[in-house]
DNA sequence: AAATATTTTTAGTCTTGACTAAAAATTTAT
DNA sequence: ATAAATTTTTAGTCAAGACTAAAAATATTT
């Protein structure tokens, strides 16, 4: 069975949403994650469930099946693969990275994937700190927590983001943040969320919004 | 300026044809090349013309503008770079990257296909001995002619084959063909055009067909 | 120079994947 | 529990890129 670009998009959606909320995903979820109208997804989502990758009952959302999630993740595994060799290989930086690797995704041969793999030494993470589904679709899930979660006085060790937009990692890049980082909560401010932290012995301030997109091992 | 990947499958095909005849591209050989209709073409051919990358007078054929050139000239290298990095980082054999390299072309990204060029340290030749274009479409046209053209005796080296399939290049591959093996035309059949040839002080004989596909600098 | 054959174009249709607008179903609020 | 708001689906269009069949133009024969 044959996927387009456009059917394996909307599978990577769905599974990234269903990490997420567990339950069934509505229409309207998708429609926003792919900006597009959800006329269009409930159209789409008749033609996956067709093929067996969903279910789908009318007004109830839809859920990947066994296959629908193998799928997904053969897709996510070629994502971070190539996300990675454009970091490791070819100079680019971690905001650079996305926007290729969501064409280079689609690209169809398992030996070129696999070949890509073994080539890279088989690495388990990506640029953004996001594991890397092997062959199978297995991938390790690491302890990790939102640095919004952690306590005052409390260390951390930068380990993922939640946002891989360009904008958001220029951030981090300006302020220092990377995978690996160390980091150290000063003090939180109940008032707006925004939390003191200590970086390379620095203090900075960095909003809510900003602490929920860190992923922390602590 | 945007071109969707069949148009850019028509900038090459055009490209490809016009190097060979020199003249105005009929709408029937440019079907023939795409294994698709010549109505499909007519229609193609117009909006090709509309965004200026050929010139097109019905019934007279279509030739490239400058512009088409380039971007001709810009998938080629691309393809061609992808086909070298298959074959030295990846293990591919020379008979098996060209489906994928024909996906591969298609992937927008300046900084990929210069970072890619400068990581493959700025190949001259594509795995089948093809030029390949530099970031402006300029390459090197080298010396080369026919194997079928070679007379009694006469010595040369393969540098390059007309017919890329997988197919002609496992043929190659049994009779231990490939890129730089020297050649030796032993006799020359005049019943058929097969030619008896010495390769490593094996002698064997090849068809006409065979002979018109391999080129040689002597 | 007609007649015939070939090539090319036109006209109309199909599929994919999107869209808008309106109808139907479901939720939320009163 | 009914009204209002929201979500989802249906129905009808549209553009890209392909197709078939027929018409028009060009080439080739005789």
């Amino acid at each position: 069975m044959m996927f387009t670009l456009s059917e394996e998009n909307y599978l990577k959606a769905i599974f990234h949403l269903q990490t997420v909320s567990g339950k069934g995903i509505s229409t309207n979820a998708i429609a926003k994650k792919l900006e597009t109208k959800a006329s269009s997804v409930t159209d789409m989502i008749k033609k996956l469930a067709d093929k067996e990758v969903l279910t789908y009952i009318k007004y109830q959302g839809v859920s990947l099946t066994d296959l629908g999630r193998k799928i997904a993740l053969g897709v996510i595994r070629k994502h971070r693969l190539w996300e990675v060799f454009l970091v490791e290989k070819l100079n680019f930086s971690w905001d650079e990275v996305h926007d290729v690797a969501e064409q280079l995704e689609h690209i169809k041969s398992t030996k070129l994937i696999n070949e890509l793999d073994t080539f890279l030494e088989f690495p388990k993470m990506d640029p953004h700190g996001d594991p890397i589904p092997d062959k199978e679709g297995k991938f390790q899930k690491i302890e990790k927590k939102l640095l919004s979660t952690l306590k005052e006085n409390q260390l951390g060790v930068c380990v993922g983001v939640n946002d891989s937009s360009s904008e958001f990692l220029k951030y981090l890049d300006r302020y220092q943040i990377s995978l690996g980082q160390k980091i150290r909560v000063v003090s939180k401010e109940s008032f707006d969320g925004s939390v003191t932290i200590l970086i390379n012995n620095k203090e900075m301030s960095i909003s809510q919004k900003i602490a929920n997109n860190i992923y922390i091992q602590s």
